[in-house]
RNA sequence: GGGCGAUUAGCUCAGUGGUAGAGCACUGCCUUCACACGGCAGGGGUCACUGGUUCGAACCCAGUAUCGCCCA
């Protein structure tokens, strides 16, 4: 016997070890079946479940636990990527707290051998979070992007080794002196995604900057209204900026080709305050006539404008700051000429001395405060700083090509489509990819420098020394570069070397390209472009998914981002407790909506947790009437129209789910299971199998059980995917004696009929019983009959059809409708209420509870309808446009609606012309 | 500045050309033998606005307004 209702919090952790034990999530292998294959956005390995993870994880569950069991062979690769900075600020802060010990006191083996430490222990708890959510991922196969830590022939490794080193061979890796955004803090590289523009409280100083060689001009003036006011001769130029620190490293002033202002300045030069550099002034499209001055400061070393301004004019490049983002010191400030007051300045000291020393010289025209846009690094927090460096880059623009054209060529489709106009705006505009990071954790650039800096790049050390010797002659000392590669070279890989590239395996073979990857758009950049790029460019042109699926972002309940600074995130882990994994599952399901975001509140998960105790009781309802469990049924089993009905609108319900998770439409799968579930059997079959368990016909008893037990196993499949556990153990605990369950639900075949349970006739009748009982419950309400009371009714000029559906029917339509009895008449009694609809009527005899007044008005009001409906309705068909130009079988349906509401509209007049009699 | 999206019931949202829908909330009734995490019945909408296309527009087109996200 059942409980009363499913206890998740007992039951989700065994049901998922039993699945686990038996094997379940591991690819079937049979290889003369379909493969279906899903590569896990690889969460951070830091990282903790959040309700992004959670919707995007049962979004590949619910497709992944769909194509099992539709028989496809089915791999959903598992596992986390080491997430370079993230894990190594982890553990540093560890070290930090242990024992004020720092990484580089510890140095980098050692440091690498905590960081591996910290991975097998505290690494992945997301994996297992994973877990409580129901995610049914091939854990057998679990990958992790830098491999294993005791095997450095670890083929994940490898597969790292391989990319970089072909595509050095192959000139789409090289070394480059480029701007990076330097994150001052972890004085590492980071990738233009890891930087947040933010805008901050900020300023623009106008500093004056005099000109050299005595020259001078007239600068237009205004008066306090703003009106021109002629010019005044001026010697120096005003530039604006945001960070007057990088002065130190001007090289130039632009102004823009068409400003009459400074026209003839161009060409002419500046004596650069404080470090007295003589620099000119250039014409560039880059300065904006509109904003500030019109002329602005040019930092080509500091700034990333600025730096294509300075290509374009030719001007030097000078390095101001250190990689902590100080003033440079030494033979460095010594080149760049800058004092010594300012020499080893933090960069917003810098800011404070040369603000008081501009001022001091009389050259700062005014402070203008002002929100301005700045660079933060997402992990540091810290303002990130263009910095110029040597490093390692990837020809994106080239790899982008081939990627680009297989999206255009609709080999790869984005879900929804409009996608593709994001995923191609950053293609076309891709930069080089900085690859490299000043980083300790992460895979060691196979690259090896010569004493004379010649570069040798190779998988390995010996390979590297080969290399070497046949360069130098002779065997030389070789210093691996010291970086590690960018987190996402390797998960950029992930679609094949997950599948053991660069080995052609069996599993590459069969799961690549994969069929779709399922993923916010937040991430296209990341992974999509990256993958994108990658696969085609390893795999032969291949693409590494047939179809992206970009899912919604989960926001709270007002329709802010969750975040933790805000304080309004919610945990998933939380609301799995409290209501179970499958509430939560649902929840998203039924709010999934391609194209919109998703506003979770506690109070929709609880809604669809109750959805899943309505099941359980639907199902103990059946076992409390011993419905059989576990057997098949083949369309002729059903002769009772009840039964044909609703294994009917069981195949609606199959075919509605199966077209929509086809569609990646989840919430169209799930509403139509929840209408089905709930709207459906539980509001009327269950309702209507009542009487027939309650009678004494045994063989409508025999044919119903079996009916009931079988629509609720299928109904059980089709839910699976959406809720997993409550589906699971309502399989196993309505296992019954002789009908022993032969495997696990989860690997139960989907329910496929196609249309062979269509029943056209057995639809009708039971549609005609519903309308029946709802228009008599309808109309007790409205004329406030009691709950109680069992009223006669009877049917008037009803069709031989009709009147054999009443007969037949007449039992379930007595107790749906609490009517003492239910017969054929052939006029109204006397004093009965009338329920008219198209050529029949019900007589309902409730004179005794209901007072005249209601009853005018309920007639009052359906006349109003009905009238206004036919007035509508004959407006429109005596528009001889539509009757012409519209499709017939549209005319037709309009005709026949206003005959039927024309006789219905005929006896409510009656109906309310005997009541004024009466009265 | 460029791109994308949203605007439908009190709230959250479905609905891509043919009589406006769901969940929650609300109102009334019901301790009916699966379920009060429930049942039955109801109330509630100029589908943001303005034009256009069409026999017919929430839906297609153009524009406006407001809000949001991404990029520069």
């Amino acid at each position: 016997m059942l409980d009363q209702r499913f206890d998740p919090k007992s039951a989700e952790g065994r049901i998922y070890e039993r699945w686990v034990e038996a094997g379940c999530f591991r690819p079937s292998g049979d290889t003369s079946a379909q493969a279906y294959s899903v590569v896990i956005p690889p969460p951070n390995v830091t990282g903790v479940l959040h309700m992004g993870h959670a919707l995007n994880n049962t979004l590949q569950d619910i497709l992944i636990r769909f194509e099992r069991m539709r028989g496809k062979n089915v791999r959903w690769q598992p596992g986390t990527d080491h997430a370079g900075i993230a894990t190594q600020m982890v553990v540093e802060r560890q070290l930090a707290e242990a024992g004020n010990e720092s990484r580089a006191s510890l140095g980098r083996e050692a440091f690498v051998d905590r960081v591996w430490e910290w991975k097998e222990k505290s690494g992945g708890q997301i994996i297992q979070q994973l877990k409580r959510l129901g995610a049914s991922c091939d854990w057998e196969n679990e990958r992790f992007t830098m491999g294993d830590r005791d095997n450095p022939d670890d083929q994940m490794q490898e597969a790292v080794r391989k990319v970089f080193v072909d595509l050095y061979n192959q000139g789409l890796i090289y070394r480059d002196k480029r701007l990076v955004n330097w994150d001052p803090h972890f004085q590492t590289a980071i990738s233009d995604l890891e930087v947040e523009q933010k805008e901050v409280q900020g300023a623009f100083w106008h500093l004056r900057y005099p000109l050299a060689d005595g020259v001078t001009y007239e600068h237009p003036v205004f008066d306090e209204e703003g009106n021109p006011a002629g010019t005044e001769t001026r010697d120096y130029i005003v530039v604006a900026t945001t960070r007057p620190e990088t002065m130190l490293g001007d090289t130039g002033v632009a102004v823009h080709p068409d400003d009459e202002r400074y026209k003839g300045l161009v060409g002419k030069f500046v004596d650069l305050p404080i470090v007295n550099r003589r620099i000119p002034i250039v014409a560039d499209e880059h300065a904006d006539p509109e904003k500030g001055s019109g002329a602005v400061k040019i930092t080509p070393a500091h700034d990333f404008n600025d730096f294509q301004v300075g290509e374009r004019a030719g001007l030097p490049r000078l390095n101001i700051l250190t990689h902590v983002a100080s003033i440079v010191d030494g033979a460095e400030a010594d080149a760049a000429g800058i004092p010594n007051a300012y020499r080893g300045l933090d960069r917003y000291e810098a800011r404070k001395k040369i603000e008081e020393d501009f001022n001091a010289l009389g050259l700062l025209v005014e402070i203008e405060k002002k929100k301005v846009e700045q660079p933060f690094g997402d992990r540091s927090g810290v303002v990130i700083e263009p910095w110029l460096t040597d490093q390692w880059y990837v020809n994106a623009e080239e790899l982008a090509k081939p990627a680009i054209a297989a999206v255009r060529e609709g080999r790869t489709k984005f879900v929804p489509e409009n996608w593709t106009k994001t995923y191609y705006n950053w293609m076309d505009n891709i930069q080089p990819w900085c690859i490299s990071r000043q980083l300790w954790w992460g895979h060691r650039i196979p690259a090896w420098f010569g004493p004379d800096g010649e570069i040798f790049v190779a998988e390995d050390e010996a390979d590297a020394k080969a290399k070497a010797e046949a360069h130098y002659g002779k065997p030389t000392e070789l210093k691996q570069d010291e970086d590690v590669l960018d987190t996402w070279f390797s998960s950029a890989l992930w679609p094949f070397s997950t599948q053991g590239w660069p080995e052609n395996t069996d599993d590459l073979q069969t799961y690549y390209p994969t069929s779709v990857l399922i993923t916010a758009h937040d991430i296209i950049f990341f992974w999509v472009a990256r993958m994108m790029m990658m696969g085609i460019h390893f795999m032969d042109g291949e693409i590494p998914f047939h179809d992206v699926y970009i899912h919604a972002l989960v926001l709270d309940e007002k329709g802010q981002k969750m975040s933790k600074s805000k304080g309004n995130a919610m945990d998933p882990l939380e609301l799995i407790d409290q209501y179970g994994a499958d509430a939560l599952r649902f929840t998203f399901a039924r709010q999934a909506a391609q194209g919109r975001n998703i506003r979770l509140s506690p109070q929709a998960v609880e809604g669809y947790r109750n959805f899943t105790t309505k099941l359980w009781n639907a199902a103990r309802f059946a076992e409390m009437n011993q419905c059989e469990f576990g057997h098949d049924l083949a369309p002729g089993d059903l002769k009772l129209p009840l039964n044909r009905w609703i294994a009917a609108e069981l195949g609606k319900a199959a075919t509605a789910v199966t077209t929509a998770l086809e569609a990646y439409k989840f919430n169209e799968a799930a509403e139509a299971l929840y209408q089905f579930i709930w709207n459906v059997l539980c509001d009327w079959y269950i309702e209507l199998i009542k009487p027939v368990m309650n009678g004494e016909d045994e063989a409508a008893k025999a044919e119903t059980r079996k009916a009931c037990g079988w629509v609720i196993d299928q109904t059980l499949k089709l839910l699976h995917p959406f809720t997993p556990f409550v589906t699971e153990a309502l399989w196993t605990q309505t296992e019954q004696e002789g009908r022993k369950r032969a495997d696990f639900l989860m690997v139960q075949d989907w329910p496929a009929f196609a249309g062979a349970w269509a029943d056209s006739d057995a639809e009708a009748e039971l549609q005609w019983v519903l309308d029946t009982v709802s228009e008599i419950r309808s109309t007790r309400a409205v004329l406030n009959v009691p709950a109680g009371a069992q009223v006669a009714a009877s049917l008037i000029g009803a069709s031989d059809e009709v009147k054999g559906w009443a007969k037949d029917n007449e039992t379930p339509i007595r107790q749906l409708a609490r009517l003492s009895s239910f017969d054929i008449a052939a006029e109204k009694p006397a004093g009965a209420v009338t329920i008219a609809s198209g050529e029949e009527t019900i007589a309902l005899e409730v004179q005794e509870f209901i007072t005249l007044s209601d009853e005018v008005a309920r007639l009052d009001k359906e006349m109003a309808k009905l009238s206004k409906d036919i007035e509508g309705t004959e407006k429109k068909l005596s528009n001889e446009n539509f009757v012409s130009k519209a499709p017939p079988e549209i005319v037709e349906e309009n005709r026949e609606r206003i005959t039927e509401w024309t006789a219905t509209l005929a006896k409510l007049r009656s109906a309310r012309d005997q009541l004024a009699d009466l009265s």
